[in-house]
Formats: structure tokens, sequence, C-alpha cells
RNA sequence: GCGGAUGUGGCGGAAUUGGUAGACGCGCUAGACUUAGGAUCUAGUGCCGCAAGGCGUGGGGGUUCGACUCCCUCCAUCCGCACCA
């Protein structure tokens, strides 16, 4: 019987299926292993090759980890709330629950014949009541909390609020927004009203007015990390800066135990430095600049307080508060006519033109904290809203970009560190001897900026200040398909939703947009109201709501009475292997591991960092074919004939064209416009040219996994993706090659059948050589998984095989562990071929083989032997031997007289085991 | 501009600690078996050369008995961040 993989994979499909082999409980005889993928947005277009590449992966990891003893918690979900979706309910009226439940149909039909160890009893989806009571929960804790800087954890608001009757906010040390100092008696003379605004200051989810990214496309803000470059990351439609009244939740909070976390988890120091530098932490001071002739003064960040002396002018973002009340009247009209002009422009065109200068002087000047002297104040948009304080003080010799200004508006410049010439450019390096600076006068750059910040701090007019590059997270979003927030309002005060009342379902609407005053698709909902008639939030949480605690759920995906129960998280406790793409770095692998230490500081989870360790998957690049059309005629032109012609390359679906040779009938099928083509051919075929790009359906190079395991089956798939090359790396999808890895299976196959096809494996001895080349490979194989090298660990079956093969081995001593040692690869058809060796138990329980250094050590070595370094001939001596013997030997064989004729022996070198060098 | 990664045959890639460069596979060449081959098996396959031999891991330089691996420098490609004070 040949290897009918069609059958096989069936079998053990529905096999497994009806008896839950992959079913797992809570077992504290069993160290735990929490394996988890990236769960995956089902899109209505289905699984192409790349997206099962992670999947594969860490299913031979879980399968590997369960066969060594381990319990293995392996689950997946849906991240269910998403655009396209509601796109499509906004052209077909189709509600995006009906889209989404089709869409999952298709991935777990396709997942499932890939032949995953998934454990479908603990799937989750975002967009379940179920699901999302627990993301509302969360955001009932996150409103009810604050984080203290003093303790470094959130604490209730309730304790806030008694600290605030005993002595006001005076000795609270906590994240917050601005907020005015104020005493035991100013809290207890608030009014309710006042005292919930006043809270909404420092609770860890909260509202507040700010300039957020509005997408007028998508009728909806969004977070940093869903713009790039100025343009929405879904859709790719333009963001601009807007005011609004918006939720946030305060990372910021966390942002230094966000940064320190990362120094104990394995994760890729790509994917870390990537983290680094999203939180952005600058060291540095804030200084106060009093305004001449007003109260009021500016208050600027830098991390260079030591040119304080070579600042000569301010800069004021154009966003800044102060500018209305600073600009003078002679320049007020000028002032507000560059601010406005900057509003115009929008946020891509800002970044396009970073290399011109702009700005406007206020006719404003403050006060040089030291030397008193007036500092003119500009207002430019080179000073950013968004980071530090939107203020600087400009030290054109040492900040090219006020050396830049400088130049343009003719301002001072003063060199006040040494170590470059101000006349060409900056000199922005910290290095170098403070001149020119009073009191700071000879000193290098850090003992300076040391000195600076003990003046300030001791003259009041500024201090030592961390600061963060990384913002709140921008919460709400004006759209139908995600979770709606448990929070009514009373008086215009948000209050949230008691508990019980959870999960707040997403009410049904007559159209998915907006309403014509502008509000979210929610108040189109009729009595969107709490039961008492309080109005509820018309606002729905982001895509990263649902997915940052995920894997939490997955331990105990079906409890309708917590997040997780202790029970289950003080077992199973984090993720120690994640999977999943690179591009998650600023987004949700931020946000959850914020949402974790949350949870952590109240007691619902019992680790600080959510995922122990991460591999990055690299991305499928799709291999594009092109055929070569003679300009202005339907006359194609083979490959390597092409330069003789004005042609132009047209993509040609991969699925037609085999080794780069066209299938000429199908492609004259493939669109009715190449029915008559004619064809240039040479050797009588059509060869077509390749490139490397994006899998995509408009470049024709999208390869189906279906079609794949139709012609060759999900074994020879999941072997075919990791040979590809490394895990992490990102390579081109050339469905050529899988013929290797399918002869591979069927070669294997063969080995266990006679020439009739009758199953038939021997019991006789095996012998030292099989023994030894099956125990290498043990040992080879296991030392790749854990590294995540299958790439390797594939070559390593496959030499096995040669070499069994070679030994005509049909051995049940040497094929049995074998079988075991490839199961978490190709399940299908090493469980097939477990049953006929007469096991009864499914082979994903099988005990992995372990090596045994005996059958591995070498008594014979073959040694290279150089001459200066170039191998020229190899000899096979003991291992006994020592060095000086092994010299003695080489030097004695024949193929050295050869190398050394008449040439003096310099030197030889030999390390026993590996290597002998002669030097002549 | 800054940060990170990568660069090895026609192609995907291997070489884990400085020790045989090109494992394994695709493709290609030749042959065997076969009614047939898109099945299977055997042999070959980095480049130049009839050979002896020479050259060879993006380029140049260095350290070393020995460098894909370490150091310096330059180049190319990809990814991330980007006026971050």
């Amino acid at each position: 019987m040949d290897y009918n993989f069609i059958d096989i994979e069936q079998k053990w499909q529905r096999h497994w299926d009806e008896k839950k082999i992959y079913k797992t409980k809570i077992d504290p005889s069993k160290p735990k292993y929490y394996v988890l993928d990236m769960f995956p947005y089902p899109s209505g277009a289905g699984l192409h090759v790349g997206h099962p590449l992670g999947y594969i992966a860490s299913d031979i990891y879980s399968r590997y980890k369960r066969q060594q003893g381990f319990n293995v918690l392996h689950p997946m979900g849906y991240d269910a709330f998403g655009l396209p979706a509601e796109q499509y309910a906004i052209q077909t009226g189709q509600h995006p629950a009906i889209t989404t439940e089709n869409n999952i149909k298709r991935y777990r039909e396709q997942l499932d014949k890939i032949g995953f160890s998934f454990d479908w009893d603990r799937e989750v989806r975002t967009c379940d009541p179920k699901y999302y009571k627990w993301t509302q929960w969360t955001f009932i804790q996150l409103f009810n909390h604050y984080y203290n800087n003093k303790t470094q954890k959130a604490e209730p608001i309730k304790d806030l609020m008694s600290k605030f009757e005993r002595s006001g906010n005076i000795d609270i040390d906590a994240a917050s927004g601005p907020v005015q100092e104020f005493t035991a008696v100013g809290w207890r003379k608030m009014s309710d009203k006042e005292k919930q605004q006043t809270l909404m200051n420092y609770r860890l989810a909260y509202l507040a007015e700010t300039m957020v990214n509005w997408c007028p496309k998508l009728g909806t803000v969004l977070a940093n990390d869903e713009v790039k470059e100025g343009f929405s990351v879904r859709g790719g439609f333009p963001v601009e800066k807007k005011k609004m009244n918006q939720w946030f939740l305060r990372v910021t909070a966390y942002a230094q135990r966000l940064l320190d976390g990362l120094e104990e988890i394995e994760w890729s120091e790509s994917l870390k430095e990537v983290q680094r530098n999203w939180i952005g932490k600058s060291e540095g001071a804030t200084i106060f600049f009093n305004i001449k002739n007003s109260e009021k003064a500016i208050e600027v960040f830098t991390t260079r307080p030591d040119t304080i002396f070579g600042a000569t002018f301010m800069v004021l973002a154009p966003e800044h508060e102060l500018l209305k009340e600073i600009c003078t009247p002679e320049y007020a009209e000028k002032a507000e006519l560059y601010i406005k002009d900057s509003f115009k422009r929008s946020e891509r065109e800002r970044m396009a033109e970073t290399k011109t200068v702009t700005g406007q002087f206020t006719g404003a000047y403050c006060q040089h904290p030291f030397t008193k002297e007036p500092l003119p104040i500009f207002v430019a948009d080179y000073v950013l809203a968004g980071y530090g304080t939107g203020a600087i003080m400009a030290v054109p010799a040492h900040d090219s970009r006020d050396y830049a200004f400088a130049k343009t508006f003719e301002l001072p410049i003063v060199e006040v560190v040494t170590g470059g010439d101000i006349e060409k450019g900056s000199y922005d390096a910290k290095d170098g001897t403070l001149i020119n600076s009073d009191f700071i006068n000879d000193m290098d750059v850090r003992s300076a900026i040391k000195a600076v910040i003990k003046r300030l701090e001791s003259t009041q007019s500024g201090k030592r200040m961390i600061n963060f590059r990384l913002r709140d997270a921008i919460f709400s979003r004006q759209r139908y398909w995600g979770e709606p927030f448990p929070v009514y309002y009373k008086d215009g005060i948000p209050y949230v939703l008691d508990e019980k009342e959870l999960p707040l379902e997403l009410p049904p609407v007559d159209k998915y947009l907006p309403t014509e005053t502008g509000e979210p698709p929610l108040a189109r909902a009729k009595n969107w109201k709490t039961k008492d008639g309080y109005q509820l939030d018309c606002n729905t949480m982001p895509g990263f709501a649902g997915s940052s605690a995920y894997y939490i759920r997955y331990m105990d995906p079906h409890n309708n009475n917590e997040l997780v129960s202790k029970k289950a998280v003080e077992y199973w406790r984090n993720v120690d292997f994640y999977v999943g793409g690179a591009e998650h770095a600023t987004g949700h692998l931020i946000y959850s591991r914020f949402w974790n230490k949350f949870l952590f500081d109240i007691g619902v989870v019992v680790e600080q960092e959510p995922f122990k360790k991460l591999v990055n998957q690299g991305m499928i690049q799709g291999r594009s074919n092109f055929v070569y059309r003679v300009k202005g005629t339907n006359k194609f032109v083979s490959y390597n004939l092409r330069k003789k012609y004005d042609t132009m390359p047209i993509h040609v679906d991969v699925n037609i064209v085999d080794n780069d040779i066209l299938d000429i009938e199908a492609f004259k099928k493939w669109n009715p416009e190449y029915k008559n083509a004619e064809f240039i051919l040479e050797d009588g075929k059509y060869i077509c040219g390749w490139d490397v790009e994006k899998m995509s359906k408009s470049y024709h190079n999208v390869v189906n996994p279906d079609d794949l395991i139709q012609n060759y089956g999900a074994d020879t798939l999941r072997l075919y993706e990791m040979f590809l090359g490394p895990i992490e790396q990102a390579k081109p999808w050339d469905t050529n090659g899988i013929e290797g890895v399918f002869r591979f299976l069927k070669r294997f196959w063969r080995l266990f059948h006679d020439d009739k096809g009758e199953f038939k494996v021997t019991n006789e001895q095996a012998t030292e050589e099989e023994l030894k080349a099956l125990h290498k490979t043990i040992k080879k194989v296991s030392e790749d998984i854990e590294r995540f090298a299958f790439n390797t660990a594939i070559s390593a079956f496959m030499t096995l095989l040669n070499k069994l093969y070679e030994l005509k081995c049909n051995k049940k001593d040497i094929l049995q562990p074998l079988v075991a040692l490839l199961s978490p690869f190709a399940p299908h058809i090493t469980e097939e071929l477990w049953q006929k060796l007469g096991n009864k138990d499914s082979i994903v329980l099988a005990e992995y083989p372990a090596y045994d250094e005996k059958f591995i050590v070498e008594d014979l070595i073959t040694y290279p032997v150089s001459f200066n370094g170039k191998m020229r001939f190899k000899m096979e001596l003991s291992a006994g031997l020592s060095a000086d013997e092994i010299e003695q030997k080489v030097l004695e064989a024949e193929e050295s007289q050869k190398w050394i004729k008449d040439k003096k022996i310099k030197k030889v070198i030999v390390v026993p085991g590996k290597i002998v060098n002669v030097v002549v």
C-alpha cells in the first residue's frame, strides 16, 4: 500500500477529535508548559501559507513538550472584533457578527486540516459577550484604580479619596494629569462634580480632552501605534490632529516597569530595542523660565542642562497653551497666522518638510534663570506638542535643529562645550569641557549636568526629571464592532456600571455609520441607557482591548464568576513560549504587558510578565512569476528571449506555473484576454521570470494551504514550512521545493513496507552503526527543537533516512523510536505507523526518545589534515591517541610528503578530536 | 538622520564554542527500471581548469597556525523609529 496521506490524515484527525486527545486539565503532578500563538483576526480571505508558519512551529514545540512529560496548554481563538467586518457591514448591511462567524468557520476548517494539537474546548472569541464581559470588567478596575508612585503599584481610588480626606493631595505622589494642589479642607469643600473631575486626573482609565489622532475616513480616533507616517495602519487613510474628549489608559504610569521588565524576558534583542525606543526614556531636567511682564513661567524639558548658558532663545510648539497670553500686540497677528497655518498642514506634510525651518517671533521675552538675561520666545513647529512640555530652551551651538533655526533667524550662537566648530555647525556630542558657563566652567559634561541640576533645585527654578516618549493610550473608538464601555453619564460625569450588570452587550443598530450629528454608531441604538435611564457611553473599545488578556482567559475560559480562578492562574501562571509577528511590537505587546502588570497589582495574576519567551516568525514572502508580453501584441516571449523584443512583464498566477515553466493551456484559460495568445518558446517551453514580493492577490502569488494539503498532505505541508529556513527569518515561498519533503515522507513510509506494500518491520537486533545513526539523530533533533531550529532538525531526519536506506534497516528497535521522534513534525503518518507497530495508545502521549551517549562515542576519528590552514586530505586515527602520536602519524603519512616536499616544518598544531594543521 | 537585522552555489539554506565552507533539499546532468513517467533507484553537481592545481562566504584591511565566525572600514538590501529637546 502506498503512502495514502488523505485517508491517514482524515482518520487520525477524526480520532484525535473524538478521543479529545488534546484536552488539557490542571494536573499538579506534572510540570506545566504554556505555548501560545498570537490569535488571528479571521479575515475573509482565509489563510495563505504564510499564516500557519508560526502555528506549525509552536505546535511542534507543544507536541515535543507533551511527549517529554509536560502538561501543555496550547489553545487557539479569534481576535474577532475589527474593522474589515465592520466596513463590510457598512457596505452591505450584514451584521459584522455574521461575517465574523462565517470567517471563523472558514479559518477553523483550514486550521483543522493541518493537524494542530489545540485544545479547542478553550477557544475564546473577543466578540463573545461571555468573553468581553471580562474586558469590560478590567476596564472598571482600571477606572477604579490609580497609580501610586511611592509604592510603584496600582491602588484603589477609594484609598486615594480617604487620603484626600485626611490631607488633600499635597503628599500624594501619583501618576496623574495636570492637577492643582489642594488641602483636606479644599477637598471637602468640593462639590461631587468637582471631586469626580479631580479623581479623573488620577484614574488609570480616564476621560480627557486632548489632541488625538483623528481619521475622518474611518470616522474614529486611533492610538499612536495605529498611525504610521500620518496614515492609519488599517486602511492607509490620512490622520489628522484634533482636540477631542476621549477615554485613555494611563500606560505612562507603568513606563519604568515596562522598561525594567524587558530585562527579565527572553525576547529578541531587536524587539526589546523597539519597545525601549517606543517607551523612550530620557533623563535630564525640567527648567522654568519666567516670562517678562507676566507671572507665568515656561517649563522646558532638556537632557542637556549643562548647556544652559548656551541657551539664546526659547521655542514653543504651536499648540502651546501660553502662546495666547504672551504674544505682544505687535506680533500677535503674525503668530496667530503661523499657528493656524501649522494646524492646517497635515501631520504628513509637517513631517515631510523637516528640512525647512519655519517659525515666528512672539514679541515676548523670558528670563534666563541664572544670568537673568532676556531670551526671545518663538513659536515653531519643529517643537512637538506631544513630547516633554512642548517647549524648549534653544541651544544653537549644541543642537542641530536649534542651530538651523538660529542661522535662519540670525540669532546668537554661544559655544559652551569645547570640541566642535560652531562656525560650521552645532556640536551635539556629550564630550568636552564647559566654557562661557559661569559656575560650571572647566567641568566635563557629566559633572556639569549634576551641578546645574543641583543649582536649579536650590534656586527652585527647576529639578531633575525623567521623561518618557510613551503616551497614554487612547482607548475609545467611534466605531460599532467593539466592546461597549460599561459607562454611563450623570450630570455629564461618567460612572462605571456595577459589575453585576456585565456584560453590557452590543446593541443592534439600523446602520453601522455615525449619526447625522457625528455621534458614533452606538448613538443610533434604541434606548441606549441604563435601567435608571442614564445615557450609556457611545464609544467602543479598540482592537487591543480584547487581545490584552486573552492568554489569561485561556487558562479558565468558561469561568463566569472571575476573569480567571486563583487555582488556574497559580498553575498556568504565564505564557512560556509565545509565537507571533513582529508587527505587534509597539501595540499588543506593550498593551498586554501593561494590562498584565495592572492585573498583577490588583492580585488577579501572579506573574509580572505575561510572555516569558517570544519568537517572531518571519514573513513568508511571495515568489511571483512573470510572462513577457511583446508590447502592443498578444504575443508572449519566453524569459531568456525577452531581451530581443520590446516587452512588458505581467504577473501570472503561480499556480499555473511549475518550476518556472508555464502551463500554456491553463494560461489561455486563466484570462479570456489571453485566449488567443501566441507564444515564442525556448526548447519547446515557455519559461517564466520570477521575483520575490509580498504575498498578495494582486501579484497572483498567493498559495493556499488547502491546495497543498490536497496534493501532498498536511504532514508534508508542516515539514516544508519548517524546512524553508529559520523560523525568525523572512523567506520566499517556492512551492517547487515541496517535492523534497514529500519524497522524504514517501520514503519514510516505504521503510516500513516491503515491495508489495505490506507492513514489514523486523525484530532483529540493531547493529552498532544503526544505533549510532539513530542516537546521533535523537541528540541533534532534540537540541534543534530546543533552539527552534526546525529546518536543521528536518535535515537530520533526512540524513538518517538516507543512512537507514543504505543500511537496509527496517528493524523495530530503530524505527519505533524514530517514529516517536518525528511525530511532533508529522503527527499523522507517525500515528499510523505507531499503531501498525502495535502500540495501543496515541503517539501524542508516547515518551520522547532519549539518546544514549554510549552509542555515539566514536573510536575512530577522521582527522582533516591541513597544510597552512588548507585542508588537504583526511586521515582515520583512533580516538585514544595523544597529540604527539597524532602528529607523528600524520607526518609519516604518505600523502603528507607531497605537501611537505623540501619545505621545512615550522609548527604542527594538533587539536585532538578536531583537526591537524601543519605549518610549512 | 538614528537604531536593529541580513549579505554564503542557479534557488531555499547548513556550518551551535575560531577548527573539513556549501550539510539537507530544490533544480540541473547522465544512467537504470518501465508501455509510460510529473513514480522509483544509481552516480555527478561552488567556480575556473583536460589535469596537477588555483580561486571562493558583499568589497577592502587586520588579528590568528587556522576566520562565514573576532576587530576596523566601506558597500548593498530589508525592517523599525524619525524634528524626542
